[in-house]
RNA sequence: GGGCGAUUAGCUCAGUUGGUUAGAGCAUCUGCCUUACAAGCAGAGGGUCAUAGGUUCGAGUCCUAUAUCGCCCACCA
């Protein structure tokens, strides 16, 4: 029997270590279809967030789902080494403890990174756990373990013998915090204020001058051009003069170039190729020398002259005080501009002139394009709108530096002895150095779907599990991570990483803000599993939303679906309650049992068709319709009036079937209930998915239907006209055969004394009530003429409607059908109104 | 500048290929402790579906503009 009250701590205690014990999360069963996700590999930088518990239930329901359905489900789960944010917070956590990092050697530090990540991997498998996952713990992964190192070592070798990586020195971003470059999705760009310094550059020889606007006057230092349009007419006659560069008065030549735009600013623009992407390609394009004016960690260097040392605003707020001092300072403007800043630190992002690797992205971009028109090989992307957004990605791509300046990676496979690179798997003698670099994170994340199987070798597991066959992800990953698999994918193993692409939202505050640390407004799961349990949680975040949608974090909403599980437990209760001794059965069924059972088989349909779709908010919705309204408003109500052994199995049944529906999104609180429950398996877990049964489709059950609006007719009279107790006379057959029902659930009682009377049709035939209600006369009669008013003014449009013969000969039959049944059945309750009216 | 999304009840959101008089949860109001559940039951009120046009027998849904908000991309001397 079940506790009087549903303690979602009590029901959750202990399932999952059985599960897990019992090895129902363990995939391999070979006389199965396979279905197989692999988890996005969350960072082993800190604890799971709410995202997290969102993405992670979403493909939990599919798998405990298709588990259900029969297959041979594999979820892999792992974890990403995440190089930049995990060498952030070691390195914290050493200067904490008064360590500098970078005094340690590289194997030294490596292994304190080692022990974070076991720390923080046992952080994350708890949080699994308390999450109910069904995660094959026995295929685990992790980015840096050594089979998949050795796949990222293939396939950057592969790239580079194909010629699609490449080193060279290029304007990266850099971020001086971490000191390592980035990739362009690793910046992000804001809004900021910022002011634009309108400079003196003399024109040798003279005492004329042209004005250029900056916003990075400290970067003048690496000036080696100043451009202007040839075409421009102001200007284009300077053309190969020099200017005097100011504070570092040497001269640099003017050069005409179609970069500089006529119309904006000056129309001149000072050139520093070591500093800024486009001036590179101007340096480029006249051979200028490339001067790099700071350091790595943005202080300047000895090319900043007397600056050397500063950071650069503290070097950009002196130098330009001695511009004003010197009058080379001709006005200052402030504007709005965009300013790239670190993903992970932060920092303000310096482009930067430096060596490092890339992976040149057009031929990989055209073939994942090409791929993505073949509908049978495509990636299918849930809501579909998402495919323009990754084809955009694929169609602009720009080269992916993959190099990065950090200890915590795959180190580089490339060696070098002098000017000689070789890239392999080993060096190539003894004197050659390996490249002190490593691989961007999503590097060996963009392998995840196969490398985690087992690729480069062709294992079982590959065999049978790739291309996986949902990957879901949060929108704001799909250029960093399902963008890379999806070429990745297909230029290493040549079929999509996976077959459908389901992409959700993020989950905001409850006033529609992002969640950040900064704004301290983020939830923690465990917290709200503590709280609410994982069952609540979870329903709660899967169904609130339609596909590809944010969620508000509502905890009203949480303890709504609180409510619901609440609901369902004692629903089981009444059910655990009745069936003690009894004989499955399903002889006799009374029209209440048909109706149920038909309704079963309607839910069951329109569940597993959006389940199929993804469609998690409308089962969501199907489902506690059918639970609170179905079952347990009318069902078990009408089950009170007579518990017989078919009642019983009935109750059995449908609860069951409604345990098995639920159980993707509860996966609890279904156990516990589903284990008490008689001839059932050991687990849920164990069990099948329901289906239609179509013996159980009835079409009586429409009468049942009738029954209940009649009911809720009669309820709403007796409430409206605050009557106490009434009773009814009819010569409806159906209504007799279930008299009893009526009697019991609108608690009919003697016609005795009662003088007064009102009609109501029942599909045709008069329903009298019968009862005392001469005090509410006037209040009953004007809820009658409202009734009546509301009745012609539909009757009217209907009629009108079906005496127009382009609706008639254009709608679907079943329509108009529907129109003249709803036309009738009005026309029949005016007629009892009138009747009432008249008395 | 380009793309995408949103705008529906007081609040948070659904609304499948166009088809009864637009739904749910929460909140509000009325009446109920009816032995599964008061964390509940029985009812009620509340929306000219952002705006303006258009297509259609029929539009929340399709088309064209507009407005507001949000996201992404690009540019930003």
């Amino acid at each position: 029997m079940l506790d009087k009250k549903y303690d979602h701590l009590k029901v959750e205690e202990g399932k999952y270590e059985n599960w897990k014990n019992k090895g129902y999360f363990t995939s391999g069963d070979m006389s199965k279809k396979p279905y197989a996700i692999v988890i996005p590999p969350p960072n082993v930088t800190g604890k799971l967030h709410i995202g997290h518990a969102w993405d992670t239930a979403l493909q939990d329901i599919l798998i405990r789902y298709k588990k259900l359905q029969g297959y041979d489900v594999l979820w892999l789960p792992g974890m990403d080494h995440a190089g930049i944010a995990t060498q952030a917070k070691v390195d914290k956590r050493l200067r904490d403890e008064g360590i500098n990092p970078r005094d340690m050697d590289r194997e030294e530090w490596t292994k304190a990174a080692w022990s974070w990540k076991e720390e923080y991997a046992d952080n994350i498998h708890k949080q699994w756990a308390k999450l109910g996952l069904a995660l094959d713990y026995s295929k685990e992964r992790f980015t840096l373990d050594e089979g998949l190192s050795k796949a990222v070592k293939k396939v950057f070798i592969d790239l580079y013998n194909k010629g699609l990586i490449y080193r060279g020195e290029r304007i990266i971003n850099w971020d001086p915090v971490q000191m390592t470059a980035l990739s362009n999705e690793e910046v992000i760009y804001n809004d900021e204020e910022g002011t634009f310094y309108y400079l003196k550059y003399f024109i040798e020889g003279t005492n004329d001058y042209l004005e250029v606007a900056t916003t990075r006057p400290e970067t003048l230092f690496g000036d080696t051009a100043v451009a202007v349009n040839p075409s421009d007419k102001r200007y284009n006659k300077l053309i190969s003069k020099n200017v005097i560069l100011p504070i570092v008065n040497k001269l640099i030549p003017i050069v005409g170039d179609e970069h500089a735009d006529m119309e904006k600013g000056t129309g001149c623009v000072k050139i520093t190729p070591a500093h800024d992407p486009n001036d590179f390609e101007v340096g480029n394009r006249h051979n200028l020398p490339r001067i790099i004016v700071m350091n790595p960690d943005a202080t300047m260097n000895e090319n900043a002259l007397h600056y050397e040392g500063m950071n650069r605003y503290e070097c950009r707020e002196k130098l330009v005080e001695e511009l004003k001092e010197r009058d080379l300072l001709i006005k200052t403007e402030s504007i709005m501009h965009s300013v790239g800043h670190s993903e992970r630190s932060n920092a303000v992002v310096e482009p930067y002139l430096s060596k490092q690797w890339f992976v040149k992205m057009e031929k990989l971009a055209k073939n994942a394009l090409e791929n993505q028109k073949n509908l049978k090989t495509k990636v299918n992307l849930f809501p579909k709108r998402f495919e323009k957004t990754l084809n955009h990605w694929f169609e602009i791509s720009h080269d992916w530096c993959i190099s990065r300046q950090l200890w915590w990676g795959h180190r580089i496979p490339a060696y070098y002895k002098g000017d000689e690179v070789y890239v392999g798997y080993e060096a190539p003698g003894d004197d050659w150095v390996q490249d002190e670099d490593v691989l961007d994170t999503w590097f060996s994340s963009a392998l995840w779907p196969f490398s985690t199987l087992g690729w480069p070798e062709k294992t079982d597991l590959l065999e049978r599990y790739y291309p996986n066959d949902v990957l879901i992800a949060g929108v704001d990953i799909i250029f960093f991570w399902v963008c890379r698999m999806i070429f990745q994918g297909i230029e290493f193993t040549g079929q999509r990483p996976f077959k459908d692409c389901l992409i959700h939202g993020l989950v905001r505050d409850s006033i529609g803000r992002k969640m950040s640390k900064s704004l301290g407004n983020g939830v923690d799961p465990m917290d709200e599993i503590e709280k609410y349990g994982a069952d609540s949680l979870r329903f709660f975040l899967t169904t609130s939303s339609a596909p590809g949608m944010d969620v508000k974090y509502d905890t009203e909403k949480v303890k709504s679906t609180w409510n619901f599980v609440n609901k369902l437990w004692n629903a089981s209760r009444y059910v655990l309650l009745n069936i003690d001794d009894y004989n499955e059965t399903y002889q006799n069924l009374k029209l209440a049992d048909k109706w149920i059972l038909n309704e079963l088989n309607k839910t069951i349909k329109t569940v597993t068709t959006h389940m199929e779709k993804y469609e998690f908010n409308i089962v969501g919705a199907e489902l506690y319709n059918f639970i609170w309204n179905d079952f347990c408003d009318w069902y078990i109500e009408l089950s009170k009036i007579n518990m017989d052994d078919t009642t019983k199995s009935v109750l059995v049944y449908t609860l069951k079937a409604i345990l098995k529906m639920l159980h993707p999104f509860m996966p609890y609180v279904t156990e516990e209930i589903y284990t008490k429950l008689p001839n059932t398996e050991e687990s849920i877990m164990l069990s099948s998915y329901p289906q239609i049964n179509k013996d159980y489709n009835f079409k009586e059950s429409a009468n049942m239907d009738d029954i209940i609006e009649l009911i809720k007719r009669v309820r709403k009279f007796k409430l409206e006209n605050n009557i106490k107790e009434i009773s009814l006379s009819h010569n409806s057959d159906i209504l007799t055969q279930n008299q009893r029902l009526l009697d019991k659930m609108l608690k009919l009682t003697s016609i005795q004394g009662k003088e007064d009377t009102t009609n109501l049709d029942f599909e045709g035939t008069t329903v009298t009530i019968y009862y005392d209600g001469t005090q509410n006369k006037a209040q009953e009669l004007e809820k009658l003429y409202q009734e009546k008013e509301r009745l012609e003014l539909s009757i009217a449009r209907r009629e009108k409607l079906l005496a127009n013969q382009n609706y008639i000969s254009k709608a679907p039959k079943q329509i108009v059908e529907n129109e003249k049944e709803q036309l009738t059945k009005e026309q029949r309750r005016l007629k009892a109104i009138i009747i009432s009216l008249n008395d």
